[in-house]
DNA sequence: CGAACAGTTGAGACATGTCAATTAAAGTGG
DNA sequence: CCACTTTAATTGACATGTCTCAACTGTTCG
């Protein structure tokens, strides 16, 4: 795992997007189990049985879609690898970014109330996603088990993160959103194992902006503001933050 | 409907669930059953069994607390009638409105996967909750059933939601916002048979600022002036639509 | 190499936040 | 029931932040 990591930050420099394997073995691997599912989920709760369900997994090349809105609803993914953007189209034709899924997160979601996924997922870097299966989730064999119970746990959490996201864009100053964009960014990326303090944005200043309700000129201001107060480092869409204490003190 | 109701008070004396001693509370339980359940939160779906379960109400006074931050998860609540505010407060003891819930509305659903609420919901008005107990949700002799699958369906549901109101506050002008925000007002009211063209907002200035991310000042001036250009008109928390065009027009 | 895209930076217009004054309504206590 | 306080809401003046438009650079890709 950590090899894989350096592997790809040697070659990080020219190449922005990352841990894309483009490897052979894995032709192989095109199976997760459920421990894996959890695991990666963070679940922890208690699992009562064993559970030995296999599910298949789906490579996505960086610009690929993951989910089309309108398409009908097939199960859900999490996200095994890869960074992701989930955005809206409102009825004025005018997208809205609303999330930048990352590992362990949970796709799909919103489709199960109407059949249809709500929502347009893209891939911003190479995925490697794990298929939860409607006709698994749904079937009678499986309901009340684990993976129904789990399914529930993980899309309260859901809910959970998309409100407490939602904060992030309250704020009166776009550098201040900025700010916290970065901290939360910096939190996920620790909470994958990577650096907390230097990592790739996946996204573009303008996704950014959309997420956050700024243009990306103002965007790339609040970062050059950062930059300038010595708090970050930017370099295009690499990030380093020098000061975390300084980047939440600014945030508050 | 009043039969149902009465049905429901009538079988609440003898229904096994709930080992109560008969007190003369009794008179003034209300419970509603499955079949309100559904038709409050307009469940499109097939059912499968007769389900006889009954839920307790719960009453709130305006200014109550439904649900509070960090209290252990109890169940969910369908709104029966009234209007509320859904917050969170973040770390820096800053709130933000997340939504306003209202009639067919489901309340704490972010309360699955962690076991506690993590918002906080107080009444507008009077209001009146039916609550779906935890232990009923999750008891084995429930998993699997209509109960459960109903539930998922309003969870994603409420996924849905919370995108498509993101969706609101990304406008650059303020006066769209507001705009916007009247629409879909004006579109919950009549999805509850009220008029879509004359109703009054539960919410004060301040809180419909603090949802669209303006301060209470423009969300005044944004009223005042949708007023001057005749689309609507405005006393205090009364709002006449007076053209729904120009609404729509102006929103876009 | 040229085209398209991502990003930075500047200048000016305009919208919004901030501060302050005023009015109306609602709750409070004698 | 009446002063009294508190809160909600409106409006104005001013400062400031953000958007818009524009020019320019560096990178990627065909």
């Amino acid at each position: 795992m950590m090899m894989n990591v350096q592997t790809a930050s040697a070659s990080a420099r020219w190449h922005p997007s990352f841990g894309q394997p483009a490897l052979k073995l894995e032709r192989d691997e095109r199976w997760s189990d459920f421990s894996e599912v959890l695991s990666l989920l963070n679940f922890d709760g208690q699992v009562q049985e064993v559970n030995a369900s296999l599910f298949r997994r789906r490579r996505l090349k960086a610009g690929q879609s993951a989910l089309s809105m309108g398409q009908s609803f097939q199960g859900l993914y999490v996200v095994r690898l890869g960074a992701l953007k989930t955005s809206l189209t409102d009825v004025d034709g005018v997208e809205h970014v609303v999330a930048f899924p990352m590992k362990g997160d949970l796709l799909g979601s919103d489709g199960i109330c109407r059949g249809r996924y709500l929502s347009e997922v893209v891939a911003l870097t190479d995925c490697d996603l794990i298929r939860i299966p409607s006709e698994t989730l749904f079937s009678p064999e499986h309901s009340g088990l684990d993976l129904e119970r789990v399914a529930y746990w993980a899309i309260s959490r859901e809910i959970f993160q998309e409100q407490t996201v939602g904060t992030l864009t309250y704020s009166p100053k776009s550098e201040v959103r900025v700010a916290r964009f970065l901290r939360v960014q910096s939190e996920r990326f620790a909470a994958q194992g990577c650096s907390p303090n230097q990592f790739i944005l996946p996204m573009t200043r303008r996704d950014i902006g959309n997420y956050l309700n700024v243009t990306l000129e103002t965007v790339s201001r609040a970062l050059s503001s950062l930059s300038r107060h010595g708090i970050i480092a930017v370099e295009r869409r690499e990030i380093k933050i020098l000061s975390q204490a300084a980047l939440r003190d600014f945030g508050s």
